[in-house]
DNA sequence: ACCTGAACACCGTTCAAGT
DNA sequence: ACCTGAACACCGTTCAAGT
């Protein structure tokens, strides 16, 4: 006979699901049915449902990487517009990882992949670890409403489009202009 | 006999179980049973729990001013405080907000402060909108973040307290400076 | 115009019991 | 160690019918 279900099983399936039918299809019930099992068995491998959702924001953040662009600033950038496009892969995708973060039970590697950056730039760790946690929520927050907004669109909602797009780069530079600045006072000393 | 329900009725009663019992208290049911009225007459008066919480998060905002100090970046950091103080009221009242922001049903106050400021301090129209949802965006995702951890250290479910206070200037001074530096690029010209 | 009563189609979580 | 089966205590929403 077959092994169990691993944990992996039980996130994958979730993120089959996530793909398909957003937030509202990760349901204990649903994601059990998936796996040919029990809704039950699903609490053997993981505390709660929230803690479930954390492990499947993890993977949603885990193809985030660090650019190679030569200019700090350019590297920030790329690492905010890569961060909105993970989170814009899946349904719901900005929403599920704002979650996991806010309860501080995963997605933590954008707030370090920003924080390494900065380090690297010259900030201080104490500072870096701000400016990136500012980083994040713009990111985080903005491609949250995006998606919000585009899903209602979607179901008739909503109908006027915002002209949204182009705002996020905006966005993006002034608090890399903020980052700058304070960097800039730092070589002053 | 007494006149009917009105919608103020309705989100006077939610704001007090939001009080009490925080989001997860705020149940068509609950409310209803707080108004002596069967659960479905709530649908008589909103669409859905959605538009609902949308008007909750409207008076949770209602009471955010702008502050009359003379430097623009003091009011920039006084509405900053201001909002997470009001946010800080309730529980859960900063993911409440986040919501209601995301699905742009209601909560647009906070954004309109900081607009007018950031116009008033020299910004075009266009570029202080894209500030100011940096600001709201930084500022209600902060206090989710720390509301949510908060919440869950009360229950046990964390020990460790984090030593995030006083991060939260931190960050907003760093977007203010982005915004000095974009206006100072702007007079420049 | 405003609300009742009742139903529909769901939820997350627990826990004894099985293998 | 890992899962089943069944229950508990809830949800949001709809809709005919009442007044």
């Amino acid at each position: 006979m077959v092994d169990g279900i691993t944990r992996a099983d039980i996130t994958g399936a979730a993120l089959v699901l996530l793909t398909n039918g957003g937030l509202h299809a990760l349901a204990m019930r649903r994601i059990a049915a998936e796996l040919d099992v029990q809704q039950s068995a699903l609490y053997w491998h993981f505390d709660n449902k929230q803690q479930l959702l954390a492990a499947v924001a993890d993977l949603v953040v885990a193809r985030v990487e660090a650019t190679n662009a030569r200019k700090w600033q350019n590297r920030i950038l790329g690492l905010g517009s890569r961060l909105r496009d993970e989170l814009l892969r899946y349904p719901d995708g900005a929403e599920l990882v704002a979650t996991a973060i806010a309860f501080r039970l995963g997605a933590g590697r954008p707030h370090q992949l920003f924080t390494a950056e900065l380090t690297r730039a010259g900030m201080g760790d104490d500072d870096a670890r701000v400016a990136a946690s500012v980083f994040v929520h713009f990111v985080v927050g903005y491609t949250t409403d995006e998606q919000q907004h585009h899903q209602a669109a979607e179901l008739g909602a909503i109908d006027r489009l915002d002209v949204a797009t182009g705002r996020f780069d905006q966005g993006l530079r002034l608090i890399v202009a903020g980052a700058e600045a304070q960097i800039a006072t730092l070589d002053a000393t």
